[in-house]
Order: C-alpha cells, then sequence, then structure tokens
DNA sequence: TTGCAATACTAACAAATGTTAGTTAGTTCA
DNA sequence: TGAACTAACTAACATTTGTTAGTATTGCAA
C-alpha cells in the first residue's frame, strides 16, 4: 500500500461525524452552499454546538483538501524514489491516484472541486502542492522521453490532460460499481499510453 | 465554422455588459460568491437596477449553460450528419468542443464549473443535454469499433475521460497563450487517439 | 412640447449565514 | 464531595444576500 488514508479510517469521534457529515452534504450541494446548520441537523445537534468540536467551516474544507494533497504526493514521491521504468512509474501514479480519491469519495470529490473556495491564504499554500505534484508528474514524462520511450510532447500539456481525466474519477466512481479502483487505474493507464487507435500496441 | 457564437458577438447593449462583466467576475470568484451588488458595481450601477435588464440572477447562468450546451450539441450534430470516417469525425467533434469553450472564455469556465447551480428545474434540463451529448461522443465510438479503428474499449469510460480532458481547457486556456485553439484541438485529438507511447504513430 | 417608455436611483425587506456569548447538564477523577 | 472538563443548548449578533416597491430622470417619438 502506497499511502495510508486518514481521512477514511477514523475513529468514530464527534469530529469525525461531523466531517463525514459535511463530506457528504458538501458532495452533494456543494461548499458553499452547504451551512453550518445543514451539517449540525446532519449530526443532530444545533449549529453552535459544532464549534465545540470544529473552530469553524473552513476547516472542514481545509483538512480534506491538504490532507488529500499530503496523500497524493506521498504516493507520487515513493514512485519517483523507488522505480526506474518511466512507464511502470506512470502506471504506479496512477494507480496511487485514483487510490486516494477514491478511498473516500466524498473527501475526493471536494479535494477535487472546491479546494477555489478555500481562504486566500490556504489557496495560495494549496495551490503550491498542487503545483508541486503536477511538476512530479512531469518529470516522469521527461525521463520517458529522455529513455526514447514517451513521445516527444509538449509536457506541461501532456501533464494537465493527464490529471484532467484522472481527477474526474470522482465524478463517476461509485463503490458499488462494476469496476474497481484497480480496475479503473488500469483503463486509465492503457488510455494515457496508448490512446484509442487499434494499430497501437 | 461549425458554429456561430452568440456570446461572443454581443452587440454592447445593457445586458450585454451585465452578462460580460457577471461572467468575468463569476469566473475569479464562482458563481455563488459573486453578489448582484458585485456585477452591479462591475457595471457602474446599483444592484437594484439591474433588474431592469435581466429578470434575476439565475438567468445569468441558465443562459450561457443553454447557450454553451446548445453550440456544442449542434456542432457534434453537424459532424455526426456530415462526416464518415471516425477518426475524422472524433478529431471534428474536439475541434468543435475547443472552439466553443474558448471563444468566450469565461463562458466556457462558468459553464464547465457552474451548472451545478442551476436551479433543479434547469438542472434537470442541463443534464439530459449532457447526456445526449455523451452519447454522440458514443456513437463516434462504437462506429470507430465496428470499423475495426478503435479498441475495444469500455465506452462509458471513454467518452467520459474524453470530455474530461477537453473540458479542462477552460482551466488553462488563455487567448494571448502560445497555442491556438486549433492547435490545442490537434494536440488533443492526437493524445486521444495515439497517447503517450512512442511505438504509436 | 408633450407623453411615454426605458433606465436609473433610494430604501427597504425577509431570509439565510457564520459565529459568539452565556448557560446548563453530564461525566471524570482527585 | 466537589472541581474541572466536555459537549450540548438557547439566544442573539452583524452581515450579506437576492429581490421588490416606489420614484426620479432621461431621451426619443408624436
Amino acid at each position: 500500500m502506497l499511502v495510508s488514508s486518514k481521512i477514511s479510517v477514523q475513529k468514530s469521534t464527534r469530529k469525525a461525524q461531523i466531517f463525514n457529515a459535511s463530506l457528504e452534504l458538501m458532495r452533494r450541494m456543494g461548499y458553499l452552499s452547504t451551512s453550518m446548520r445543514d451539517i449540525a441537523s446532519a449530526v443532530k445537534m444545533e449549529a453552535a454546538s459544532l464549534y465545540n468540536h470544529i473552530s469553524g467551516k473552513e476547516v472542514i474544507l481545509s483538512e480534506t483538501c491538504f490532507l488529500m494533497a499530503e496523500q497524493l504526493l506521498k504516493g507520487l514521491a515513493e514512485v519517483n524514489d523507488i522505480y526506474f521504468n518511466p512507464i511502470e512509474k506512470l502506471s504506479l501514479a496512477v494507480k496511487n491516484h485514483v487510490k486516494v480519491l477514491t478511498e473516500n469519495t466524498h473527501a475526493g470529490w471536494v479535494f477535487v472541486h472546491e479546494w477555489r473556495n478555500l481562504s486566500e491564504e490556504n489557496r495560495i499554500r494549496f495551490v503550491a502542492l498542487r503545483d508541486e505534484y503536477e511538476k512530479g508528474f512531469t518529470t516522469i514524462l521527461k525521463q520517458g522521453e529522455d529513455e526514447g520511450v514517451f513521445q516527444d510532447v509538449n509536457n506541461k500539456f501532456a501533464v494537465l490532460t493527464i490529471l484532467a481525466s484522472l481527477n474526474w474519477v470522482v465524478e463517476w466512481y461509485k463503490p458499488q460499481g462494476d469496476m474497481t479502483p484497480e480496475q479503473i487505474a488500469e483503463k486509465l493507464t492503457e488510455f494515457i499510453l496508448s490512446g484509442l487507435k487499434k494499430e497501437n500496441n
């Protein structure tokens, strides 16, 4: 296992209940449209009582975003440290990405969609992490190019396109669906590497 | 030209000014965080005066979303009607998609990101159009498979992944950037068809 | 010039929001 | 027992929000 999950393995503390309920609500209605009163009523308390457990609405968003970012970065770092073959690296990076996003589907969705609503300070920190993550992918592509395994593409363009397809997983992945995260990762890797044309192997 | 633009070729009526200012603000701050007072001050009037020109905040969002959807669908329909070769079809569908999204960058962004904030009634209508659009792409892929040009992939999966990469264009496209919409479309088509591996043609 | 339609304004509303203050009940533990 | 802590409550706050009502001004058509 590349990365350990903190969000999905929560003790059932009141704080954890609040987080879980919040993330579910935010996935359904969006961060801004989810009020503290909505959250409170989901965990059967008054809005004011939430402040005995969390310091404000934004920490739900920020803790989620930064935890996910941390997991993604950690996984990518491990991949970039350990394995040599660029194809293998890319494949493992994709697997890690899908794994992290699907481990807690609500958190994954909120992470992908709602980071824009972070306070300015947090947003700046977050974007820095995102840039770092993108750089990790760029490194893999560059290595692939240098070794003559990958086409000579516009790296920035390619990385963004790849990450776009990876992130879209949060849109339609269902734990009870007909594809496991591993299968999804495999299909995505295949798509990224070989595209649609049949002549390709 | 496959599709004519309505949003980008606006007469400078007061309503058009309001729409333009709104879309720019909404791209920067999001739909929900953009208040009528923000919009009003951007066009130098009072919030209440906006109602002489538009019936409410949501019409800005809904008109934008449905206009974009209409343009996308129209372009796709033309492609599916006229051309025969699936590869050519896909390539033209991609080109149309990128074209529509980049013609008015703010509208494109709002369309991709904010449709979730439509009223329930509009959201249902919108999702129906989106499903129809996805079906158009599925048809192309299926044809490619039947003719032995495309790999035998999970079509639903492939279409969603493809559209994800196409939509991500709104994230980073800049009219003054170093790639034209046509070049972007070309690169995307290449990526979708052939992937990253070098052995592919 | 008169009159009307278009467009702007001021004022205000009712609702919703995140959060704070102050209080109370229950539990833990010395 | 009693002190300290935890976690719930009620009440209220200051803002912000989209929108409406009513009124003034403007500019064009008759």
